[in-house]
DNA sequence: CCCGTAATGATACTTGATTATCATTTCTCA
DNA sequence: TGAGAAATGATAATCAAGTATCATTACGGG
């Protein structure tokens, strides 16, 4: 058998289904050690090449030197960039006219968009009204 | 005097100026080395610094471990990756609607916009019908 | 045209992300 | 429960991007 059910996977799962949005690899450590102290980072990467392969995760990049995995189970969305606290949100919805941004002749398979900003929490949180 | 009017320096920033869209070090490399054939790659990094020190070019992440440079004077725009060829095309226009996407209480500052398909020169040497 | 200094290029180094190694642990099924 | 194999965790190894070093080259003012 090739895919025993360790506490391991179960936790780093669970972490990555749960989150609001893409979570770097250290994320999902700090995370998953919570349920699983002993848990270490070349676990973490075992898994996600697993999940990754199998097709269950994906990286996406948001910014630059930034990657980041989600489940690939969430359909078409974009994502939010805190710029304050570094947490990446799911955001709903897409932006239209894409189509006629490029070059005639270009074909556009896929595409990508990232805004960037402070969440909800960082803006209530207001250090600049403190 | 600090800044120095070498081939280098020159070639470096007409190759980055003349590019349809951001260039990656190497490309930079590549590119201007048919002008200056002795170009080192330290060279590039080091005039790519400056010119980002100078505020003149910026980096901007294009997909996961991808980070390229622009002029920063080029106003809004967004990028197209050719995931045949591997280049980057500026793209001009700007989706709409951005800012309802977000949760409530959400602060958006920028925003980012990368499609991926092939390029023109790519779509009409089509392997695929080959 | 010459000199001093900034720029250059080769390369060693650093840094961070990811992967491989290997002894130890722990599932699972008999 | 016990054996065997897969999984684990610590850490070494790898890899690529970018930076520092240093001897050599080449602008450019005099």
């Amino acid at each position: 058998m090739s895919t025993r059910v360790t506490c391991q996977r179960s936790a780093i799962g669970e972490v990555i289904r749960s989150a609001p949005g893409p979570l770097h690899p250290r994320e999902i450590l700090n995370l998953a050690s919570r349920m699983v102290p002993t848990l270490g980072i070349a676990t973490v990467y075992r898994h996600l090449k697993h999940l990754r392969e199998s097709g269950e995760v994906r990286a996406v990049g948001l910014g630059r030197n930034d990657v980041r995995y989600e489940p690939t189970d969430r359909g078409h969305h974009h994502h939010f960039l805190c710029r304050e606290c570094g947490e990446a949100f799911d955001v709903h919805g897409c932006a239209g006219g894409i189509a006629n941004m490029v070059p005639p002749g270009f074909e556009v398979q896929e595409h990508e968009l990232t805004l960037f900003g402070r969440c909800g929490e960082c803006v209530t949180s207001e250090r600049t009204a403190g």
